[in-house]
RNA sequence: GCAGAAGUGGUGGAAUUGGUAGACACGCAAGACUAAGGAUCUUGUGCCUGUAAUGGGUGUGGGGGUUCGAGUCCCCCCUUCUGCACCA
């Protein structure tokens, strides 16, 4: 009898799959809930290694909870809107929604080959009017709430998916998802006010202990909250004003000029009165091309002097102001107070141009030399500052804003980093935004009883552009307050709308008067292991934070954080293959006499760095191919075993083969002991001698693997279950006894293995007679097999170890002493005698001498 | 530049609180079974040294420190990865 995967695999996903195996029961099942969520997938169609890995990892979670006895959440879904499926729409004339759905059929396929323990009734797809009629309602009454605004600004637009960007979309300049250059664009559209939330987002960071540092940390940088004072300065000869944001107002007395970003809003007017409008026009002309070519760092630092003075608030002495082209328009207020002597920037700035650098800060103590040859950026005392001098810079800081405060020319405050959420998408496959645009009432919400604002299905795609555009049958409307003709948004939502709150639609997925019930989610929520790639550390994790915020606020839910725990699993790498820059796929290449060869041509290959599978680098192996050759369970336990979650994974094939042996060792050594399973006796009392060890050993793994999967370290749960296979089959059978003691290791290890390979515990499970796994409890520890009569000591002399002493367990420390002291460690010791002995009780003594 | 994570055999990785470094697996080597083995089983495997051993030395990126004892704690340095980056 061989172990067949592809035979028992399917038997026993129909089975799970018929008999509702893994439903979720909520707030009226009388027991502890546990929520565990994998990020749901986009519906490519096609799995990938990182699928595999992510869904494994939450799988063996949600067993264990199962057979801990919660009741546990586990659902599925799909982030169905997005590009992927109108390019598809475009390149083969078949409608999103058509792709979208045959594309969800295929995948919920791949998934249930892996055996994952899913509640299927609760699935969702982000793309059905039943889901998205209620993020148009959140929409509507975020817009009643103000936290929803129009705003006509410069945006970030990646040329190749033809819209808007976020903020958080933008990685190094180039679009988070093709890495094409994101140009600038000046476009009207929506945002969301995360910045109201920016304090709490950010404060509530320090009461998430189940979140890595490395999120909480890159959030907070993200966030970027700095602490300073705005102040005002009026234009020489204008009844007019400019704020500045500074954080070091103690340099206040230092500022010899002023520069302005040329996408500020008083720019244009300040170009226009000047008599060298030209010079200007091309300068700003030459930073906006810069500023749109984001991929350019470390640029020389340039600008021109506007012709105009600012008057300073203290000193009343004229500051020259300039547009610069490293002052950025959306951070702080688009001007900086310029500081030469104090900001390495200014600095640089100052030289070129031959400014005034003005030192207000000296160092406590120790030497300073001027001129400067760097801005001095360090705390220090005040000079130069009048009335402020010597004042330590953090004292000053506050005297100076007190000052500017009570003269009524500028006040404290934060600044963030965080801009609003601009979820504009100018697509079709997306949620539609419930506005109108009425010539009479301006922009209004849909009526929430017309809702869903319904996308439509059968669409013809031929330009580039969203045909909701075009489609009067969509836009043509009439206005919900004055009945007259009106026109409708034709911008969809963000995508990442619909993740910010997919978690809590799972808690009461049928809902039909409600988004959900709020009983239900209350009761759910939060999600107590949130598990996916750190790639979305900043976005979707910093988004979802927000939105359950809002709709605690509207009033739908009763907390304020949808995640618990955060595990963020490493990504699957693997070499990349190429011949004269051609990327080759691992099956075109072969390895024979140490050279890697393209299979058919015989060409070398070069081998690259080990990188994140990617479709566009071909360095990736499709999960089908490997269930099929070897099975799910071994595929899991691969992606489980070979590396601690949260690491990168290095693909290897020598490594699949490693864990398809062990399966298949776990498979022969039952099947060749089922006789001995099925006849076996439940052991009461400790075994005699012969087969003490393995009684032992069993309650040993049992504790370390549950202990293990308790803190998330799968590798060395798998590694304590083969450390008792592999005890199991060195055991020797004599005595009935010993029969039972092997019986229970075997049926320990189906017990202990079900949550990493399902099919083949189940499996083994019926062939020895034992109840379906997935109901059965996870076995327990019998706290007297963990009892020893002799433990090792080990002996250090001078803290090497030296000798190890099998003694009595419950010897005291007098005893252990003078079992040490008899032996001769003379050899080792330094000075001949013994002058210390240091005890761990139980553990090892050390003998210093 | 700032922030974070990490650096352990030929390889992936163990070592939960400062207490036997290298579990488990891959690879490699030897042997067994076999017509044959790329199947399976057994044994060995950090490095140097020693023809004996339960032998000696050395060893967790480098250097210093704390300690009876350091992969683990502290200080300095190097390297790699990740995120942010002219943030005022």
């Amino acid at each position: 009898m061989h172990y067949k995967p592809s035979e028992i695999e399917p038997k026993w996903q129909k089975k799970w799959n018929e008999e509702k195996t893994f439903s979720y029961n909520g707030k009226n099942s009388g027991k502890k809930k546990y929520y565990i969520l994998e990020m749901f997938p986009y519906p490519s169609g096609k799995l990938h290694m990182g699928h595999v890995r992510n869904y494994s990892i939450g799988d063996v979670v949600a067993r264990y909870h199962f057979r801990k006895g919660f009741d546990v959440l586990h659902p599925m879904g799909w982030d169905a809107f997005g590009l992927p499926a109108e390019n598809a729409a475009i390149e083969n004339k078949i409608p999103p929604a058509r792709w979208t759905y045959s594309n969800i059929e295929a995948m919920r396929e791949r998934f249930r080959q892996l055996g994952f323990s899913y509640d299927w009734d609760r699935e969702i797809a982000t793309c059905s009017p039943e889901y998205y009629r209620w993020e148009q309602r959140f929409f509507i009454e975020m817009f009643n709430k103000d936290l929803v605004y129009k705003k006509k600004n410069e945006v970030n637009w990646c040329p190749q998916c033809n819209t808007v960007l976020a903020n958080e979309q933008v990685e190094d300049g180039v679009c988070w998802r093709h890495g094409t250059p994101v140009t600038k664009k000046k476009i009207e559209q929506w945002y969301f006010k995360i910045t109201e939330y920016a304090q709490e987002l950010l404060e509530t960071l320090n009461d998430m202990p189940g979140w890595p540092d490395h999120v909480k940390d890159m959030q907070r940088n993200w966030i970027g909250k700095s602490t300073g004072t705005y102040i005002d300065f009026k234009f020489e000869g204008r009844d007019e004003n400019v704020t500045v944001f500074t954080t070091r107002p103690d340099t206040l007395m230092g500022v010899t000029f002023a520069s302005m970003a040329v996408e500020h809003p008083m720019a244009a007017e300040i170009i226009e009165r000047s008599p060298q409008k030209e010079e200007m026009n091309e300068f700003v002309g030459e930073v906006k091309k810069l500023h749109e070519n984001m991929r350019d760092d470390a640029y020389e630092k340039k600008g021109v002097f506007t012709g105009e003075y600012l008057i300073h608030p203290v000193s009343e002495e004229k500051i020259p102001l300039y547009f610069a082209n490293f002052v950025l328009a959306d951070y702080g207020t688009g001007v900086v107070m310029a500081v030469p002597a104090h900001d390495q920037r200014d600095f640089e700035f100052a030289t070129k141009y031959g400014l005034p650098v003005k030192v207000v800060i000296r160092p406590e103590d120790g030497e300073f030399f001027e001129p400067l040859k760097e801005a001095y950026t360090e705390p220090g005392v005040m000079v130069n500052s009048g009335r402020f001098n010597g004042l330590l810079s953090e004292k000053g800081k506050e005297a100076v804003s007190n000052h500017l405060v009570e003269t009524g020319c500028g006040k404290t405050g934060v600044n963030y980093r965080l801009r609003d959420w601009g979820i504009s998408r100018q697509r079709f496959w997306g949620t539609p935004i419930p506005m109108i645009n009425c010539e009479k009432c301006g922009t209004v919400p849909e009526k929430v009883e017309n809702l869903p604002v319904k996308l439509p299905e059968d669409v013809d795609f031929s330009g580039s552009t969203s045909p909701l555009k075009d489609m009067l049958e969509f836009y043509e409307t009439e206005c919900p307050v004055c009945g007259n003709k009106a026109k409708r948004e034709t911008d969809t939502m963000d995508t990442f709308v619909e993740s910010s709150w997919y978690h809590m639609k799972y808690c009461d997925p049928h809902s039909e008067n409600e988004p959900f019930s709020r009983f239900e989610v209350d009761h759910s929520m939060p999600v107590d292991k949130y598990i996916g790639g750190v790639e979305h550390a900043v976005m979707h994790l910093l988004y979802t934070r927000f939105f359950t915020k809002v709709l605690c606020d509207l009033g739908y839910v009763s907390f304020r954080e949808p995640v618990k725990d955060l595990l963020t699993q490493g990504m699957v790498c693997m070499e990349t293959y190429s011949v004269n820059g051609e990327y080759l796929y691992p099956e075109e290449v072969a390895f024979e006499n140490g050279l890697y060869r393209q299979i058919g041509t015989g060409r070398e290959v070069k081998v690259g760095r080990v990188e994140k599978m990617s479709k566009s680098k071909k360095n990736v192996v499709d999960p089908v191919k490997l269930i099929g050759k070897y099975g799910a369970d071994t595929a899991r336990l691969f992606v489980l075993f070979a590396s601690p979650p949260e690491k990168d994974l290095e693909w290897s094939e020598e490594g699949v083969e490693g864990c398809s042996r062990f399966l298949n060792r776990v498979w022969n050594i039952v099947t060749a002991n089922i006789d001995i399973i099925k006849g076996s006796k439940e052991i009461t009392e400790p075994p005699a001698s012969k087969g003490r060890d393995l009684w032992a050993k069993t309650h040993e793994t049992i504790k370390k693997v549950s202990d293990d999967i308790e803190r998330f370290h799968f590798n060395t749960a798998i590694s304590a279950i083969m450390e008792l296979v592999n005890a199991s089959y060195k055991f020797e059978l004599c005595t009935d006894e010993t029969k039972d003691v092997l019986a229970e290791a075997l049926r320990s290890v189906i017990l202990l293995l079900n949550p990493f390979a399902p099919h083949i515990t189940e499996e083994l499970a019926e062939m020895c007679g034992m109840p379906a796994v997935a109901k059965q409890k996870m076995p327990e520890v019998n706290k007297r097999a963990l009892e020893k009569s002799e433990i090792l000591i080990v002996v250090q002399v001078n803290g090497k170890v030296r000798d190890r002493l099998m003694l009595p367990a419950d010897i005291s420390t007098e005893d252990v002493e003078k079992e040490v002291r008899s032996r001769d460690y003379s050899r080792f010791l330094k000075s001949g005698e013994i002058k210390k002995l240091i005890y761990v009780p139980g553990k090892l003594v050390n003998v210093v001498g």
